[in-house]
RNA sequence: CGGGGCGUGGCUCAGCCUGGUAGAGCGCCUGGUUCGGGACCAGGAGGCCGGUGGUUCGAAUCCACUCGCCCCGACCA
């Protein structure tokens, strides 16, 4: 296409509003606008690259036996209040009414849709497996959207759907979807971790994530650069680093002491002179209704999901401070698990073994010294603490690292969730009923251009990998009055569309200055300068992400580019 | 929802404290000179200073309310 006739609004500067790489690039590149908070018009050369990552993903999604449907996103709420999702969604679901006051609302995901003709339509076993998918917009009122399309109220989402008759087949589907998202996220270029993943409250059993490292990601992940080992923070294990001071000798007996005004494990430490890892940290928990006191190393911090996972509590939440008086005798401050008789007390593993440490006296301003797991007070043992910098792999003792990611794509093992809520069943070869189970699977479209802009962009722009930029070649004659120039550079066009390169012809009277600075902020592979060595029949082949040129004959500057 | 910041031509920002003619750079338009990394000269267009109400002879500037946007936190199938 010729430069001169499209609408590729590029910025000199920053605005302001954007923080992260790929916010201001996009701006700048001219690739999208903003409309209102975490909503995007997503301009000429944003929709070229997203429908190419469309195509490489539909591909991929046809490969395993995907079908594609286009499933509407305004759903009625029965829909809806039959999963019991209307409910849990809560403030997060775009709601509305149609003129008879029936409620509608925008669609976030589509399991309940696709259950629902699943529900309408399939019969017997013979109909299963089925994998269906879609490639949609999904509405979701975030809280705070931010870091430009990283997160939105409005985005492109892949999701797939699988139903079969037993785990067998779901096992047989996610490794499907496994696979093809790996082939996906390669053709994309983009360097990539899976994860275990946490199943959250989308119920099932396992689950993984497709993770960028990148600073403007709202994730943390867990890996070992040596051994592999890769998950999310909830779901993570390790083994705690050393305690900083070696525990007293013997069998020595708790013995209180004043802390007037010391309340957290910081105060605590620099007023008796041990380090926190000398300390138990003591929280106290109402589990479904009841109290449990939970236990850990004083630098550590307590998991929420591994605390649900231990004491299999359905909700749970801190205690409020008039409850922790009532049942401790003391503020949140002075606890401690010595005497405690009237909840469940747990402790993470990092406890276990240890002598002689400093704790809570339960009464204000007094904690005890000695205090000893096991001999003070009576405990259960359980991973409880986040992974935090400094532990090791639990099985090799080998260094994890801690890294800010972004999500681009989440598989799931659904169960039996929505299948059975909605009513989906099928007769088996026995004629009995049975109810299928389901995979879900999501792909974020924007994050993955998001991701390979944050991944991949220097000071003068975007370097985008050639699968997915939106033009695959420029061609910059220096000076479009030069009727040599000119012509040079319509016959290489002429050539590059030939050869499928999708070429971008910048046929602008402009500087070349402008010319070559635009070309790099929009992020183009390759670039073909036409210029002084022309009459010598020359011509500079550009390779974006390396800034290498080289020179080639006019002739052979297409096929350069193709090798 | 809590905390912080910001709303002034298309973009980046100054002016606001201390009220009195709305500014700069970039971009845009016209003409000319230029043409290998965001040119130069000359001329020009473009702004109810986010909105509403108040104080005042007079408000971009002071006060109140309100709307929007960004950041931190909470939240995040």
């Amino acid at each position: 296409m010729r430069w001169s006739q499209l609408f590729i609004p590029t910025l000199r500067e920053n605005p302001a509003e954007a923080e992260v790489p790929s916010h201001q690039l996009l701006l700048r590149a001219g690739y999208v606008r903003q409309l209102a908070a975490g909503i995007y018009n997503y301009l000429f050369l944003a929709q070229r690259s997203l429908n190419k990552i469309q195509g490489i993903v539909r591909e991929e999604m046809d490969a395993i036996g995907g079908q594609e449907m286009y499933l509407p996103g305004l759903n009625p709420a029965e829909v809806w209040q039959e999963s019991g999702r209307w409910d849990v969604m809560g403030d997060n679901m775009f709601r509305l009414k149609d003129r008879w006051g029936r409620d509608l609302c925008l669609g976030m995901t589509h399991e309940e849709i696709m259950t629902y003709i699943a529900r309408g339509e399939l019969r017997s076993y013979k109909q299963l497996p089925q994998l269906w998918y879609q490639i949609q917009t999904k509405f979701r009122d975030e809280p705070r959207p931010k870091s430009g399309l990283l997160r939105v109220r409005q985005f492109l989402m892949k999701d797939s759907y699988s139903f079969d008759m037993d785990q067998a087949g779901l096992d047989a589907a996610y490794q499907r979807h496994y696979d093809a998202y790996c082939r996906i996220f390669d053709r994309c270029g983009l360097k990539y971790t899976i994860v275990e993943a946490h199943s959250g409250a989308m119920g099932g059993s396992q689950s993984h994530e497709f993770m960028v490292a990148s600073d403007a990601g709202e994730d943390l992940i867990v890996v070992c650069a040596k051994t592999g080992y890769a998950a999310n923070m909830e779901k993570a294990v390790s083994r705690a680093s050393a305690p900083s001071a070696a525990d007293p000798e013997g069998d020595l007996a708790p013995e209180e002491f004043h802390t007037p005004g010391k309340k957290s494990i910081e105060d605590v430490c620099a007023f008796d002179g041990l380090p926190a890892t000398s300390h138990i940290k003591s929280l106290v928990l109402v589990a479904d209704d009841k109290p449990v006191l939970a236990l850990l190393r004083g630098d550590h911090q307590l998991s929420e999901p591994k605390f649900e996972a231990a004491v299999k509590a359905k909700t749970f939440r801190p205690a409020h401070p008039a409850e922790i008086e009532q049942w401790m005798g003391a503020e949140a401050g002075s606890l401690g698990p010595v005497g405690v008789r009237n909840m469940r007390v747990i402790a993470d593993r990092a406890l276990e073994g240890r002598r002689n440490l400093i704790a809570g006296a339960n009464k204000n301003d007094y904690h005890l010294r000695n205090v000893t797991p096991g001999q003070h007070f009576k405990v259960e043992y359980f991973d409880l603490r986040q992974v935090m910098a400094g532990d090791t792999e639990v099985e090799t003792g080998e260094p994890l690292e801690i890294v800010k990611s972004l999500e681009i794509g989440h598989i799931f093992k659904l169960g039996y969730k929505y299948s059975e809520s909605m009513g989906l069943k099928v007769l088996d070869a026995q004629g009995k009923e049975v109810t299928p189970i389901m995979g879900s699977y999501g792909i974020g479209i924007e994050r993955i251009l998001c991701s390979a802009i944050e991944l991949y962009h220097d000071a003068d722009g975007m370097i985008l990998p050639p699968a997915i930029a939106p033009f695959g070649l420029v061609i910059t004659p220096v000076n479009w009055n030069d009727a040599g120039q000119r012509e040079a550079a319509e016959k290489l066009y002429a050539e590059a569309k030939q050869a499928g390169l999708d070429p971008l012809l910048d046929d602008r009277d402009e500087r070349p200055g402008v010319k070559f600075k635009d070309a790099d902020l929009i992020g183009i592979p390759y670039r073909i300068t036409i210029g002084k060595k022309l009459p010598q029949g020359l011509v500079e082949l550009v390779n974006r992400k390396t800034k290498k040129a080289e020179e080639v004959t006019l002739a052979g500057a297409i096929a350069a580019v193709t090798k």
